[in-house]
DNA sequence: TAGATTGTTAATCGATTAACAATC
DNA sequence: TAGATTGTTAATCGATTAACAATC
């Protein structure tokens, strides 16, 4: 029962092979192979084979994989196959946009209740209501809260995240373009739009000439 | 003048130091060391000595680099110096988003028009007018754009990558998440904010058991 | 001078890819 | 049976890290 570390590439990887697989089988497919998903998604097939291996799946020679079957490894694995709620402080235009958007749920996370300064609160988008950040830490305690998503400004980020860890935020999604200074045993995840426009910027460059 | 190849975490690290860079200008320093840049974004300074060398940048011992020099040096590498225009499309929440923040023109991109369904055509999100898509590839002839951005549902990615690169477009930022099929020669970027959070609830669970 | 810092070369590490045996 | 496909073991590749000489 000894669990091998699952390098964070394939961990990366595992929801776009679920992506393609729900298509498939929306298509009517009821097995597929390795191969075919590695060449749909331009992945060596025996890098697909061994992605598929961490989560438990089993394939039959000759036939494939069940797509039933596999659909449910990976969301097991990724633990998927259940909601856990998030609190999301910055209702900006991206917070507000990750609040209009459902489309989480599916992939294991919803956003429960959002937070931003007393002037924006009251509202309520995308079905979620915003509050002053200043309920944030009560609310976490009450509900349980595990994962907290920043969508606020760098300038507040650090500021915010710390006053997560302290209400008992165990994971941070984070948004905004700073790095984090938090006790290590808390997970965070950085979504960093800057660090694809610097390859596009530097690709177009050596592209066109300087 | 052999040019090495840059890798991509070089490139995606590069933004992490400008930013870091030009805060420390602010609070007035005019130097710093690698090893302080190194220890303040949780990189090894040996690293981040490498990443400055593809940039040009040269420092001095025992005092270390001039961060104006960094900066622009950084700067010019990733081609941040000039502002290359974009179109966009797909006008929902994060296409919104994205047009109401004017925060990329430090990065070197623009956004001047955008695209949707007729029907959404003629309002104006953020300074950027919303147009039809069929107007797209005629734009993008008399605008030489060079660099699309998605923000369109996952079924309508491709449909609408072809049609970018049909119309000239050279350079593909995708925030959709599926895997766009083009010719080679295209530059793609995807973020890709799934991945993430395939990282965070693993993560979770390993840490909370399952 | 001594020591902080740079920048390069060599060693390590981990992920990807290739080779191949097993099997339905 | 033959051949497609699985899944594992070994080889390769490239990025990170360590070691160290150079220098202000």
């Amino acid at each position: 029962m000894e669990a091998k570390k699952v390098p964070a590439p394939t961990l990366r990887r595992l929801p776009k092979y679920l992506n393609y697989l729900k298509r498939m089988k929306e298509n009517g497919n009821v097995t597929i192979s390795a191969s075919k998903v590695a060449e749909a998604l331009d992945i060596q097939h025996t890098q697909v084979r061994k992605d598929f291996a961490y989560t438990g799946a089993e394939g039959v020679p000759k036939i494939g994989h069940q797509i039933d079957e596999l659909i449910r490894c990976i969301e097991t694995f990724l633990n998927w196959d259940n909601v856990t709620d998030a609190f999301l402080v910055g209702v900006g235009h991206l917070g507000g946009a990750l609040l209009g958007y459902n489309g989480f749920q599916e992939s294991g996370i919803k956003i429960v209740a959002a937070f931003d300064i007393p002037e924006k609160s009251g509202r309520n988008i995308g079905g979620v209501e915003v509050y002053g950040v200043e309920k944030f830490k009560q609310m976490v305690g009450r509900m349980k809260i595990k994962i907290g998503i920043i969508t606020a400004p760098a300038d507040h980020a650090q500021e915010i995240a710390t006053m997560m860890v302290d209400s008992g935020i165990q994971a941070i999604w984070n948004f905004a373009p700073r790095k984090l200074d938090l006790p290590e045993e808390v997970i965070v995840e950085n979504v960093d739009m800057y660090s694809s426009l610097a390859l596009i910027s530097h690709r177009l460059k050596k592209k066109f000439g300087k």
